[in-house]
DNA sequence: AGATATGCTGGGAGCGCTCCCAACAATTTT
DNA sequence: AAAATTGTTGGGAGCGCTCCCAGCATATCT
């Protein structure tokens, strides 16, 4: 196939380069007997438009970036950032985007990953999941006037676009639940603190023993890192503190929780209850029936998207925050019987 | 931060726009002296040349596709995937290029991502997970004369490159291992026949069995699809032909196996050993400490993406052809004692 | 009938770079 | 001392597109 340009198809149709153009771009202004003969000259000929030199005239370039930190290195091991990924590439897709995806893996990932990004005419928006607390990634972005969409709450705000889950609300609705069910030694596993979805799990997870006129125990609280292993770990901590429940910071940790749980000859969920936070696939396998908090993770990816175009085409300002719905996925890891809790009824019961 | 260019840097450095472009890409005859005050006042400008117009200019974007098709749909369940992503992004990092990401969901994306990736001017090369059987995608692409490189042997291999493990050979020797052990019973649970790993693995499973002197019992293999479910699903099928090992073509779809023989009351090994195929993360959690064959799919991504660069820089032909190694990896779920098999010492112990 | 609006088309001027070739100075060679 | 070589620099001509504006019909209005 020969490198075909649009002055070869204006002239084997008997048109202008323009001409041409305004049919490759649905430009109204063509009479339907010349679009036609044009389309038919670019089907006939296998023809496609040069990206570069489109991107050159036209000061767009139709790409967006997805760049993946590395403390979230996990990226194979945790299902959640390729769900992330396929969703922002569907919704991609959808859109008619193609989709640059940077994965950093080290330190001087870090650093050359800015130049790479910011590199005019490359990309025309870029998301960016949130990271550890001293990064400086998502700072340096917004201050290029670049438009940026952060998945995930970062610490720093201000002027920042956003989207998240209402993690604080979400976990609070959790350990309710558990606290509804009867449960009285409530535990938790958080994720790192480091980030703002282990840091406000574990707040929803206080508020709500707060509430209830608890008082925080820290022998019920042991931090991981999100992993399944972290999550094992965790659990052999806490089993000293004798928990009957136990609320998860991922689904992995739980799932890895209940793998210690049951190596210490406990039931679940008869002598140890548990509530996941995800929903991944993996959660719902009859080993397992975790009880999980759901984020839309897939739909997520997708907003990321459209609200991405959004400040691409509306312009940055003012900043955008977006917080998805979360629902809580009641299996059997905390009892199958709700003779407690039939009166609220607000909750979504899924078999 | 304006948007400069080559000219812009030219001016302030006293010299001219072809200067600037040669200090910007390592053009040796530049002077030392001009070289460092151009060097200052790109840093000191914060400049970063124009993507699209270098890609014009220059006829390559630096840029590589990565295509995950359609019937591998389970990118976030199976972690393969993944890890593959993982593995051509970090190259990608360390040669410089800039990855994108096509996964495609729907009949309609396959359709319309010919186009979008044969845009000339948009990718140098592309990377293409091997799909299906009929799968069309791979020799249009190579057809056209674009450099390609197939991850995983396809069904055509004519005038293909590609990169692969040998399967065939894979399989045996884990297969040959069980025997070895003094399994009588044998059974596999294969990936999708409709690919070329799912066959390759069963094929080698059948050269184990028949240079054994054995006859291939059809009740003993059972097709999944690489998932965890499928393998749950295949084990309860096999178990009425009363197996004493099996062989996965995946850990997946292994550890789905492993969780429907636990429900049936049978202790591994004792009751039936296991051997998985990939040696994902989760095969070495103690739960499993699962028997497997290690495909080393990190460096498969990045050996990927290097015999591409070689595509593309020194011409497609003739196609090349590679096949990485694998390992036996020995856990403990195919006993722990090797009595029967410690005169066979070139395969790999580990705990 | 002339003036004005409307629909469609063509061509010029870039977009910001690379690459080639010419020009020039400083050396080295004959 | 003239010629040839070497090292360094500048400028022109694109790369293939978009976008603006001008041009020319034809249709519509006074």
């Amino acid at each position: 196939m020969p490198d075909l340009t649009l002055e070869d198809i204006a002239k084997q149709a008997g048109v202008s380069r323009s001409t041409v153009s305004r049919v490759v771009n649905d430009n109204p202004n063509v009479s339907e007997a010349v679009r036609n003969k044009v389309q038919e000259v670019i089907v006939s000929t296998g023809y496609h438009p040069h990206a570069a030199a489109r991107s050159l005239a036209s000061q767009h370039s139709g790409m967006i970036g997805l760049v993946l930190p590395r403390t979230v290195s996990s990226f194979f091991i945790d299902p959640y950032l390729p769900r992330l990924t396929q969703g922002v590439a569907q919704a991609c897709n959808q859109h008619n985007l193609t989709l640059s995806l940077f994965i950093l893996a080290s330190k001087e990932d870090e650093e050359r990953i800015f130049p790479r990004v910011s590199h005019h005419g490359l990309l025309d928006g870029i998301i960016v999941q949130t990271a550890h607390k001293g990064d400086k990634l998502i700072n340096r972005l917004i201050n290029s006037g670049f438009p940026v969409i952060v998945a995930g709450r970062p610490f720093n705000t201000s002027g920042v676009s956003y989207i998240d889950v209402d993690n604080i609300q979400a976990a609070y609705q959790a350990v309710n639940y558990l606290i509804k069910l009867g449960y009285q030694r409530i535990g938790t596993i958080t994720g790192m603190i480091s980030s703002t979805a282990g840091l406000d799990r574990l707040n929803g997870y206080k508020k709500a023993i707060h509430d209830q006129g608890w008082h925080i125990d820290k022998n019920l609280i042991a931090e991981g890192d999100f992993t399944e292993q972290s999550g094992y770990e965790a659990m052999k901590l806490l089993l000293s503190a004798n928990p009957d429940a136990i609320f998860a910071g991922s689904d992995t940790m739980a799932i890895g929780a209940i793998r210690m749980a049951k190596e210490a000859g406990l039931r679940i969920p008869e002598d140890v209850a548990f509530v996941g936070f995800d929903d991944l696939p993996v959660a719902s396998l009859s080993d397992f029936k975790l009880t999980t908090v759901r984020q839309p993770i897939f739909r997520f990816g997708a907003q990321a998207v459209t609200t991405l175009i959004d400040l691409i085409e509306n312009g940055i300002k003012p900043s955008r925050r977006i917080i998805m719905e979360t629902e809580l996925i009641i299996r059997e890891s905390c009892g199958g019987s709700l003779k407690n809790f039939e009166e609220n009824s607000q909750l979504l019961i899924q078999s």
